[in-house]
RNA sequence: GGCGGCGUACCCAAGUGGCUAAGGGAGAGGUCUGCAAAACCUUUAUUCGCCGGUUCGAAUCCGGCCGCCGCCUCCA
């Protein structure tokens, strides 16, 4: 396996610390507010990982955290006129909601940095032992000048980063690009107690002490996203490494922004969905596909537009399988040569070695979807070609169980086209039932049968501008949602 | 200002030295169908922002130019 590494910003063969184990921590959220679509982007591209190597059958250790003390916590809870901790409590919770939804598996591990505030308060302690940070007023600074490798993972030396900086600088750093490892509480503000007085962690000290208690001191990935490489993973390393005296993460993977009109989706340019939003009017399998669509690390334009096509692709799918469905049904026993055997067989035994090797080059999503589909066009002709027998049969169900397995690696294409269908017609918010629909169809079938064209025609047309398609087949007439 | 990335068809998007430049969406024509829908077939890039260069050979490497974006601040 490939994998691109920020700190070397090449492709490299992945070995991981320990053979058949795969340790890896992405940073989650703040929850401080509900999250946007950029916030699911790296929960699925983590998630897809996380699977993708269980898939190859390594023992992984997948971990994600939650900051559920900082800054934007307090301000909130003082917006909203509720303890901070209730604040972190409530968007947790929408965090779940959320992610749950976009078929994100939990992580093996999910910590909180307010259990680890005794951990994090050692850790610091033995960084001013070792002269790496400095006590004033109750602060607690890291001094990036103590540690001679600072800007290795975001390749800027220290004079480019100083030249750079548009922070007003806190006269109390050595060096302007200091940064707190523990900050003094003001008055009413949520503390702990500290050697250095009441306070509580800076924010990068918790991944650090997280990762390090479950994972070791030198751990396979740390990724999430590409705004966190500077400065929240350089100063992830400056202080682990400091403390450790060793490599702190191998592999560093960082996933791209979601883009509008080009731009960087984020909350101070007010230009961001939240999950909630896209989730009221698009399947949450659709929200994934898209997000998955694109190479993890090139941006993604977000678009209704967009959506709507991969909707279509989702469609596409499920339309395959319940054509499957239907014809497995009722096919023909007889055997039957035609020339879409052997060309279905060939694909068919080529597919995951294909589905792998794009994976394996760097988790190349986008690619792994395009053979799906490509296998899904393959089913559609070699049911065209009207295949019978015992050997088409087995063939078909191969076919499809090993889109469906490999689909599955990505979480996508797991549910039935009913599933699918039921599923629209809630998000679409289309006010019937299918026991409606089944009547309606179940009219139109005796209006056809008695070949009264007119009839049969008018239902159609009355669900159709519901937004319901009806299919006639040899096996009966099927409903969609139309797309 | 410094550092980095991107520019592939009407849209999205793989491909980073050599088979016909994946796949999806959209449009047009056709097959199938009572008519549809779905599906399939054909079609829409002799060409990969532009200009040079290296090479037997480049979308892929090098140089220049144009355009867009990101990071250097909290941020997924």
């Amino acid at each position: 396996m490939k994998i691109y590494n920020t700190m070397s910003r090449k492709k490299e063969d992945f070995v991981p610390v320990e053979e058949g184990r795969v340790k890896i921590y992405a940073c989650g959220v703040t929850v401080y507010d509900l999250c946007h679509i950029g916030h699911a982007r790296s929960a699925v591209v983590f998630d897809v990982i996380r699977r993708y190597f269980r898939y190859k059958g390594f023992d992984v250790t997948y971990i994600r955290n939650f900051t559920d003390i900082d800054d934007k916590i307090i301000k909130r809870a003082n917006e909203e006129g509720i303890p901070w901790h209730e604040v972190a409590r409530k968007y947790t919770e929408e965090y779940y909601r959320d992610m749950d939804a976009l078929g994100i598996e939990r992580a093996d591990i999910e910590p909180r940095a307010t259990e680890y505030i005794n951990e994090m308060i050692e850790m610091i302690k033995v960084l001013i032992e070792k002269g790496y940070a400095y006590v004033v007023d109750g602060d607690v600074f890291y001094s990036v000048d103590k540690f001679k490798d600072y800007g290795k993972l975001s390749h800027r030396s220290m004079d480019e980063l100083r030249a750079g900086a548009r922070v007003e600088v806190d006269r109390r750093k050595r060096n302007p690009l200091d940064f707190a490892l523990w900050k003094a509480s003001k008055e009413g503000e949520p503390s702990w107690e500290s050697p250095w007085g009441p306070g509580r962690p800076g924010w990068h000290i918790e991944c650090s002490v997280m990762s390090m208690k479950h994972l070791g001191e030198t751990f396979d990935i740390h990724g999430g996203g590409a705004d966190l490489i500077f400065p929240h993973h350089e100063n992830e390393i400056a202080q682990s490494e400091a403390y450790t005296g060793k490599p702190f993460a191998r592999y560093w993977v960082h996933n791209g922004f979601i883009t509008i009109a080009k731009e960087k989706m984020s909350k101070s340019l007010g230009n961001f969905f939240t999950i909630r939003d896209i989730l009221e009017r698009f399947d949450p399998e659709v929200v994934r596909l898209f997000l998955l669509s694109t190479h993890y690390r090139s941006p993604i334009e977000f678009s209704e537009e967009q959506l709507k096509e991969t909707e279509a692709g989702v469609d596409r799918f499920y339309s395959t399988v319940m054509r499957v469905e239907s014809y497995l049904q009722r096919m023909s026993k007889k055997e039957k040569d035609i020339p879409e055997q052997n060309r279905m067989e060939e694909l068919l035994s080529g597919f995951r070695g294909r589905f792998e090797e794009a994976m394996d080059d760097d988790f190349n999503t986008a690619l792994a979807i395009g053979h799906i589909f490509e296998m899904i066009k393959e089913v559609n002709r070699y049911l065209d070609a009207k295949p019978g027998g015992k050997k088409a049969e087995e063939t078909l169900n191969r076919a499809m169980a090993e889109i469906r397995e490999l689909s599955g690696v990505l979480n996508i294409f797991q549910r039935s086209p009913r599933q699918w269908h039921l599923s629209l017609l809630k998000t679409r918010k289309i006010g019937i039932t299918e026991a409606e629909i089944q009547q309606k169809i179940k009219e139109r079938q005796e209006a056809r049968a008695k070949k009264d064209w007119q009839r049969a025609d008018a239902i159609r047309d009355e669900l159709s501008a519901r937004g319901i398609v009806l299919e006639d087949t040899l096996q009966g007439t099927l409903w969609r949602v139309k797309i």
